[in-house]
Formats: C-alpha cells, structure tokens, sequence
DNA sequence: CCCGAACATATTGTCGACAATCTTGACCAG
DNA sequence: CTGGTCAAGATTGTCGACAATATGTTCGGG
C-alpha cells in the first residue's frame, strides 16, 4: 500500500487542469456565465481556437462538454451557440430544483453530519453580516445562495443529484443571475428560509426539510414568474 | 446532380443521423446498454475506430458525449472504461427518479393532453395483454415500464425533466435491467400502479399523481435493495 | 419586379501523423 | 527475495490539412 497519509488533504478545488480541453473549456464556461459571449450567439471554432491559443481539435472537445452542460445548442454543419433562456425555459429549471432539492434536502436531514451542519450554520451568519453591511451584497446575491444550495446537495451524500445539478442545472441557473443582474428580491427573506431549512435538517425531519425547501425555491420560482411576465407583454401588443 | 425535388420530405425517425460521430455514438450506447461492452472494460479507441470502421476523430466524440451521458467515465491519459453501477449508485438513481419524475407526473396531471392521457391507455392495454399472454414478457419488463415512464415525462411538458431523464438517467437503467436481467418482479402491480397513476392525471389531481409515482418509484427501489443487499453480503462491512 | 437556381465562400466534419503521458516489465541495489 | 528505479511500449492528447455541407450572393428567367 503507498501510504502518502503524511500529506494533507491535497485534493485541489479545481478536479481537472490536466489538458487543455479542460482548461478551455473551464475558460469558455466562465466567458459564457459572466456574459463576455453573449446568449444565442454564434460559436466560432477557428475564431475561439485562435483566442485561447489552442487547436481546433481540444475546442472541439470543450464544446462537446459544454453541449452536454446543456451550455450550448450545436447543430450538425451549423455550428454552436450559446443557449438564450427563455422565460419558460427558466421556469422549467425552477421546477426541475423544486424536486431535485427537495428530494436533496430529505436526504440531506439523514445523511449530513453535525460537522456539516455546524458549518452551514456559520456560512449563514457571514450571509446575515453580509445582508447587514450591505457591503457583500453582489456575493450573496450571485453566488452565495448557490453556496448554501450546493452544501444541501453535498449533505446529501447523493453522487447523482450532486451530478445533475451541478453540472446541468447551476451552471443555467449562474447564467441567468449574471445576464439578468436579478437575485432574491429580499435577501433577508431567502435567508430565514435558509435557516429554517438548516433547522429542519438538523432536527432530522425529513419530511419538513423537503418541504420548505420546495416552498422556498417555489417561492423564487413564482418571484421569477412575476417579474418576467410583467417584462414580456401579457397582453396586447405593445407599439413596435 | 443534386435534384431532389421529387423526393418526400424523408425526415428519420432517429433525429440524428447525419454525421458519422452521431452514428457511431448510437451504436456504442446500443452495445453498452446490451452488455456487448461489458462495465468497466477498457474502451480503446484505435479499436473500436477500428471496428466501427471511422478514424479517431469522430469517436472521440462520441466517447465525450457518452462521457455526459454518464455511460463512460474518462480520465486523462488514461482512457475510458464503462461505468460499472454498483448497488448504490442504482439505489441513488431511484432516488433522483422518485424525485424528478414525481414532479414529471404532477405536471402531467396538469398539462398532459386527452389525446395523450388515451393512448397511455391503449399502452397500458396492450401491456396487460402481453402480461396475460407471457409472451411478450421481455418487451414489457425491459421497455415497456419505460415507456410509460418516459409518456408521463413527455406529458409534463417539461423539456428540461425530459432531459435530464431520458439522456442521464434512462440510459443506465435501461443498461442496469439489461445486464442484470432484473425487472418488476410483479409485473401485474406495477401494471396497477400505472392504472392508478394515469387515473390521478385524467382526474388533474395533482397531489395524488405526484405521490403515487413517488411510492410506484420508491417500491421499485426497496425491491432492489431487498434483492442486491441479500445478493451482496448481508452482514457486510460495516464499519463507521 | 419577383422568384428560383447555380455558384462562391466560409464553416464544420473527418482524417492521418506527431508529441506527451501513463503503464508495464525488467534490472539492480539492499 | 523484496523494493525501487529506469526504460520500452502503447495509448491518449494535440495539431494541421483535406473534404463535405450549409449559407449568402448573384444571375437568369418569368
């Protein structure tokens, strides 16, 4: 046995820098989540090729994983381009995490250890701080609610959702929060049903930690339905 | 030469067919599901260029998009080998079918057709005639359960779940069932449960859809674990 | 003036070859 | 005899070039 057990946990947030079909591909990820390529525009291999200073032939492979990510639409001979979410598409992966979470945080009240949780609890105060100094404001509203999102997931201990959601749905879900510069309209909402859902878990009721997590990502679902259908025109058409 | 007004729009039945890396891809995930590539074999692509009789280029990307699919795990300078389902990871696909297609059938309830919701019928019709015969009992225990499965998501009306279902999780239970050569073990309850479940969506209750796809779901897994644990090792390693 | 068809262009799909990396086997030291 | 090191082989990653196809334009006919 090759005992390296001396080492510390050498595991490396990034899992894949090994190629360079990985690296292009992480790169092109970012690009098309911060909106640097924007929705629905034209991919073009020779083009992109000569921007990250690589072959066609890894591109390809990155756009291949992108297309898989649900990233990108390719069409035989056409080309690819970058998904534009519609509203009805963005409603449909609401509906997709009100069960997937759901289903993550029932697990998540049998599975996560008091480790986890107790870690949780703390990442929720440094959400409440930064709701207080309004200062990390773009963090929790961009990034910090999938934090605590992804930690249900990984409390879990569920290797397929974590799988679906973190590579075919947060990625859309990222996107969209960037392109739209729209969050929970009320952070201190969202974080009382934060809580409350950490509250849950750790009494092990598994049955009310689904629950609240589906009402709670419901409730960011019909937010989401308000606003866009009020930007979309119900009725009537409106001049030019 | 290329007059083809007289042609009838010749649409395939198989959308995608037009490149040779779509074709092979096909193919591969047909052995795999089959068994003819065994789980955790080694793929090597000289050989199977080889023997599908196309250059490296086109399937390696089909290799990448089986790699999304999750039919094959790939690690770099490596290669890639058939994913071998162990009995948790089976157990952790029930549990995300629970969850997605529970939703799946409280859209359906909702937004499924009349149209639709009769030719469920007529499916669940000729299953209950291939079960009183016994002779189409393989059709029924290997595809028929999936097909109704795969009718209830197309009736959400949700592109996202049929995603998510038909690319990441239907492909490895259909290659679960092929190689372990396990199906509904009562062929004529699962029947009943479909009955009961078409029933909660002609009557547009949704709650009840919902859950009686969640129990039809979560008894298959039970029977599952029943069978792998007592096949594994009952006492087994234990160990905190 | 409008429509259809052929053509030119650009892009994607495909192929073969070269280079980097991992595995495996043998050889040598302790 | 066992363990580690090094080299040979094979496999994967990468690159450039050629061929097939879709798109946009232009020309001719009605």
């Amino acid at each position: 046995m090759s005992e390296k057990t001396g080492y510390p946990k050498v595991i490396p947030l990034e899992p894949e820098a090994r190629t360079l079909a990985d690296r292009v591909c992480r790169q092109i990820v970012t690009a098309i989540v911060k909106g640097d390529i924007p929705p629905g525009h034209k991919i073009s291999e020779p083009e992109l090729a000569r921007t990250y200073g690589v072959s066609r032939g890894p591109l390809r492979e990155a756009i291949r994983r992108l297309e898989g990510w649900r990233l990108v639409e390719r069409k035989a001979h056409v080309g690819a381009r970058v998904v534009k979410l519609s509203a009805h598409e963005l409603i449909e992966i609401y509906r997709v995490r009100e069960a997937l979470e759901g289903m993550a945080s029932r697990l998540a009240a049998r599975n996560m250890t008091a480790d986890e949780i107790e870690s949780l609890r703390q990442l929720l105060d440094e959400h409440e701080t930064s709701i207080e100094q309004r200062e990390g404001r773009s963090y929790f509203q961009k990034e910090g609610d999938l934090d605590f999102h992804y930690r249900i997931v990984q409390g879990s201990k569920n290797a397929k959702l974590l799988e679906l959601l973190g590579d075919d749905l947060y990625h859309l879900v990222r996107m969209y929060r960037y392109q739209f510069s729209m969050s929970s309209s009320r952070p201190n909402r969202a974080l009382k049903e934060h809580r409350q859902i950490i509250d849950a878990i750790e009494a092990r009721d598994e049955e009310l930690a689904e629950m609240l997590m589906r009402r709670h990502i419901s409730a960011a679902r019909r937010n989401i339905e308000d606003k866009l259908t009020t930007v979309t025109k119900p009725e009537g058409d409106k001049h030019g």
